[in-house]
DNA sequence: CCAGTGATTCTCT
DNA sequence: GAGAATCACTGGC
């Protein structure tokens, strides 16, 4: 099996992970793409869902780090996580988007359509069109179903036949921070949404960046 | 712009 | 325990 990322890589700072998963590739099932898209959710973050402590629905964001935490909202919706920081801390990264690589048919089939650019692109997208769902909550990402690779071994089952040809992919992800999507009350000014600025496959433009 | 959809959590009895 | 508010979203007007 070729070589994922391990726990090390997500026992860090919440920020550090969410920065350094920008092109990284997510596979489930053997179907996914390279992130493009994460948010950070820290400790005594007031949009966190651990804010207010451990509850049952959240608890997975306590365990150790590496795990998937899923939730449902909205009554249709699922969202993916990384749990992040040591066993104990309340801290994740939520995966807003991949650009397909791998298994793009599926994704079409389970999204209901095949414009690339809505297979992946929003976090309930993803986790439709990867099939992931309430009964994935808390898997080690180190584990089948699921692989993460790192940066630079970008996945070599998504590009068949001659590696002599040029990468399409730019070799190092352009990386631009902006506030966080959907925050119902202010967010103090946090810029922990972390973007390709290179990529088309983001769920929403870029707006403000900088630091 | 706004409605759908239902689990979860908060705020009282 | 019951009732209400909230919700890290998406798709269709």
């Amino acid at each position: 099996m070729t070589d994922g990322l391990s726990a090390t890589f997500f026992e860090r700072p919440v920020l550090d992970v969410a920065r350094d998963l920008i092109g990284c590739t997510f596979l489930f099932d053997g179907v996914g793409g390279r992130i493009v898209e994460t948010e950070a959710y820290a400790p005594g973050d007031p949009a966190s869902h651990g804010y207010r402590g451990q509850t049952a629905r959240n608890a997975v964001m306590f365990g150790p780090p590496g795990h998937l935490y899923v939730y449902f909202t909205y009554g249709m919706h699922f969202c993916a996580n990384l749990v992040c920081e040591a066993n104990g801390v309340g801290a994740a990264v939520l995966l807003r988007a991949l650009e397909p690589t791998v298994g793009a048919e599926r994704m079409a089939a389970r999204r209901g359509t095949a414009a690339p650019r809505q297979l992946c692109s929003g976090p309930a997208r993803l986790c439709q069109a990867l099939g992931i769902g309430r009964e994935h909550n808390g898997l080690p990402v180190w584990e089948p179903p699921i692989t993460v690779l790192p940066r630079e071994g970008s996945d070599p089952a998504a590009t068949p036949g001659d590696a002599a040809e040029l990468p399409p992919m730019p070799p190092e992800p352009q990386i631009v921070t902006t506030a966080r999507i959907g925050m119902s009350a202010g967010d103090d000014g946090r810029r922990w949404r972390f973007v390709d600025a290179q990529s088309a496959f983001l769920s929403r433009g870029l707006r403000d960046n900088g630091v």
